[in-house]
DNA sequence: TTGTAAGCGTTATCAC
DNA sequence: GTGATAACGCTTACAA
């Protein structure tokens, strides 16, 4: 944004703003054909001189100020449907400091997940008149970090997001007094919502063990990432207490990366007979992995996966999961951070949800 | 908006956006207590007055402006580092009479279909120093006309949206120059970026034809969907050439309306021994419709579903799908919409993708 | 190369 | 109850 530029001949060379910068340009430089009607658009000043009254006037008519004649409402609300008066946002926000939009910034927008969050925050946000910005950081902190400035710049209400670990980002938003809250990841000293997910792990972990399993492994996220952090610990919580063999790997939350774990485990002197995964979008891969090696679910391998994904009682037979709050995450952030938003002296406030285990047919030993 | 108000003791009583303009007022209403900083936030002013130089300088340095001295740039630089300068995105905008911001408003957050072309949006969008603002519809036109509401007041530089079908919503996008491509959905006069579904929905049947399936039949989406309407008269195409009997159901685009449709199928005098499903939402329903009924993928009923779903290797045998190309919709959508962007006089374009049917065991008779 | 100043379209603070 | 008018923070002629 305020990187190095370099001029050439004119044209800016450099990052993506410049892109835009360039066909903005050439937007502006392009005059309009002579027979296309310089399409103004109708402003404040346009519905007031029809009405025959002041900008004042309609701006509190629009408003629904109650200081206005009936009379004038009416000849006002007249005046700006036959022009096609909209307001302009820009500058209404600029003149109020306010902006009814929250950022939201997730890790993947095509994660189940995320997206049932995302409708939690959508629906609070919408019931108070907010709008809702995704942003989709990908799990990478330099886009998150390029997200947060627009957040900045276009001066959101406040942010919502799944912190990718680089604490340096969110920090900017303090700095400027945004309201965040973070949801699944915890965030240093901050309004979060996040999931007692170790504990939903260690729980799905003793679970495989009563059914009778006996080498469990477990299938996590990415090392960085501190869910897939907390689930392993979880995991090693309940196998330390069996006194059991531990036998994990790291991946990414994606399906590829899932289906590398297992194919690895697989491979091991003594594989695991039973496996923990840490999100529905690994299990998909772990699933292929398994099916490959022709092994049968449940009777030959247990398997719990976290996230209650739609078809995840399609398959045969059904999976355990661990069922997350997605939706209600969503909404209690949306309630954070409207709270904070009206109010922000009090100090942070973290919810956390429980997650449920749904036992299924993979954790049968038949 | 700008609907009718009452006023109660100071209250005001009505739609949704009073709820917000009561907190905005709250807010504004409560003083900070005394020992709290009013935090001021840094201006261009600020900076200019930090670096010796006059605001109309700092703007220039800090976009890159050519005709401006390398030692000031870097004082510049350093004031605004400084001081957290972050510049008023709404200020900028509202001078500069362009927003960098798309809004993206589709049927179903939840939707990997939907979210598939999001992504691609994204991509092309931020490649192009775009942000993108994902809008729920919901499949409700009075949802779209409230995000169209707020995309015309917020000034958004395109808007790019698969239509529920009330065309006066897009209308008032049309009346305010507001570039506007449509996906999935077809618009009356416009861009648009569509599939061929009707086409891929005759190959589908035709394939399930030449299966050697007898009874073929369709479940589709609500009759009033273009999308819906058009599968199933691909569907019907089909069915005729080839002298079938014509067997299908209309139901909402989701699990539970997949698998009432396919319910009363089943209970039909003559049910059906293969079926072509709409989506991949009806499709759960549809499969768990089939497993109560005891009916075997394949074997006793034939199945393709519209969408490659994650999960359609994973079920067993794994399912024929129609695959569309929604990331690539997303990107000629937004490619679209930059190039009317840049340029509003060409007459509107329309680009069709093809789907492609992918061949798996749901529809081996075994 | 730099500064001055005029807006962009609203809303809010004054007077009347 | 209504109307001037001054901001809001920025960009950009136009001067210097």
């Amino acid at each position: 944004m305020s990187g190095p530029r370099t001029e050439v001949a004119g044209y800016r060379v450099g990052g993506r703003l410049d892109q835009r910068e360039d066909r903005l340009a050439t937007r502006s430089r392009r005059a309009p054909p002579a027979w296309q009607q310089e399409e103004k658009v109708a402003t404040i000043n346009d519905v007031a001189r029809r009405a025959g009254v002041s900008t004042a006037t309609v701006s509190r008519a629009l408003n629904g100020k109650s200081t206005v004649d009936p009379a004038l409402v009416t000849r006002v609300r007249a005046a700006a449907k036959e022009l096609g008066y909209h307001p302009n946002g820009l500058a209404r926000n600029l003149r109020r400091q306010e902006t009814a939009v929250l950022a939201l910034i997730i890790a993947d927008v095509e994660n189940p997940f995320f997206t049932a969050i995302a409708r939690g925050v959508e629906d609070v946000a919408q019931a108070e008149g907010y709008s809702v910005v995704l942003c989709n950081s990908d799990e990478s902190a330099e886009k998150e970090r390029r997200y947060i400035d627009v957040a900045l710049q276009e001066r959101v209400a406040g942010v919502i997001l799944s912190p990718t670990g680089a604490t340096s980002n969110v920090e900017r938003l303090h700095e400027r007094g945004t309201p965040v809250v973070a949801v699944d990841r915890p965030l240093p000293a901050g309004d979060q919502v996040l999931v007692d997910t170790r504990l939903a792990a260690r729980e799905a972990t003793n679970h495989l063990i009563a059914a009778g399993y006996r080498r469990i492994g477990c299938v996590t996220g990415p090392a960085g990432v501190r869910t897939a952090n907390d689930r392993l610990a979880g995991y090693r919580d309940a196998i330390r207490a069996a006194n059991r063999p531990e036998l994990f790997r790291h991946g990414q939350y994606w399906a590829a990366g899932g289906k590398q774990a297992t194919v690895e485990l697989l491979a091991e002197p003594e594989p695991p007979d039973a496996l923990l995964i840490a999100n529905s979008a690994m299990a998909i891969g772990v699933l292929e992995a398994l099916s490959e090696a022709k092994l049968r679910l449940g009777r030959d391998i247990g398997v719990v996966t976290f996230d209650d994904a739609a078809w995840a009682t399609l398959i045969d037979p059904p999976l355990t999961v661990v069922a997350q709050p997605a939706y209600e995450i969503g909404e209690q952030a949306a309630k954070l951070l409207f709270a904070r938003i009206g109010d922000p002296s009090p100090p942070p406030h973290t919810v956390t949800l429980a997650a449920r285990l749904v036992t299924r047919g993979s954790t049968l030993r038949g």
